[in-house]
DNA sequence: TAATTTGGTTGCTTTAAGCAACTAATTTTG
DNA sequence: CAAAATTAGTTGCTTAAAGCAACCAAATTA
């Protein structure tokens, strides 16, 4: 499919690719603690890790040679889904959760200063809205935003 | 669930989700015009809708009165979504297209100049990876980023 | 006036997810 | 050092969700 938020959706739009990245981005690299933190099956679990490592997004690599432990860790691909990951907390919070308060808090590692919105700036440096873009078709062309027919 | 990823995930959190996201940024309002992009089944898009409307992001207006046709559009909780999916199409354009070029590109309304980067920035302004941020326990505190046990 | 479009609903089939049990190494505990 | 627990799965069965096709009534277009 033409789209490349179809690309993405593709590789982890859906809850449990989402609840694994989230875990991933905060440290967690083994099968049974994923397994413990986000509940859900063995299976399913399974499936979806290995989509990640065939996708470039986590490496399965084992810890000590021949142990059959392993871990999962990202890749820079998988880093790089860090602006979407924060993003989406930040809306969370603020549409979602609103004055109820944040669950969890991204703080600067240097300092523990709280980071700034994530936000679409144009090359002018303003903050656009949904409504100040417009959709070009890119150089793979064509039609844009349309996949078939 | 006390996890703001696992919240927007009950939302939209699925393929359909993210592709009714994207018709909706780039305009599209009309049922027949979301079934026909993006090719799911109706009783899964009224599902989706309905699940949309009922969280706030999309609302369900009248084109005319008793007409029995009707406008599906983003409400400002809705909007507030954008920033995630450029997040997304950026992500999608570098990492799964790369050097084939993006399918669409998104530029400023006035002038047409492409935009820049979405990034997670410190508050001193500097660009953060996933490696130089922290995750604090926030207001509504308790374990962080554990939903369970 | 007839055909088409819109915005669905209903019923059936197929696919995916959830659950439990089992396994075979490996690691920890007493 | 033996027994128990943990890790990282697999397999089979059940249940929930998605896909497909047909159908429908009101409104719009030809």
């Amino acid at each position: 499919m033409n789209c490349s938020i179809a690309q993405f959706a593709e590789i982890l739009g859906d809850k449990w690719g989402l609840l694994i990245l989230r875990d991933a981005l905060v440290g967690v690299t083994t099968f049974s603690e994923f397994e413990r933190r986000i509940g859900l099956s063995k299976n399913v679990l399974t499936e979806r890790l290995n989509r990640l490592v065939e996708n470039g997004v986590m490496a399965k690599v084992s810890t000590r040679p021949k142990s059959g432990r392993y871990r999962y860790e990202l890749t820079e691909k998988g880093k790089a889904l860090f602006p979407i990951a924060v993003s989406i907390m930040q809306w969370s919070d603020k549409w979602v959760f609103g004055n109820e308060g944040e669950p969890i808090k991204v703080v600067d590692g240097k300092g523990g200063a709280p980071i700034q919105s994530v936000e679409v700036i144009a090359r002018d440096g303003r903050t656009l809205s949904s409504d100040d873009v417009e959709y070009r078709p890119g150089p793979r062309g064509g039609r844009p935003y349309n996949q078939d027919e």
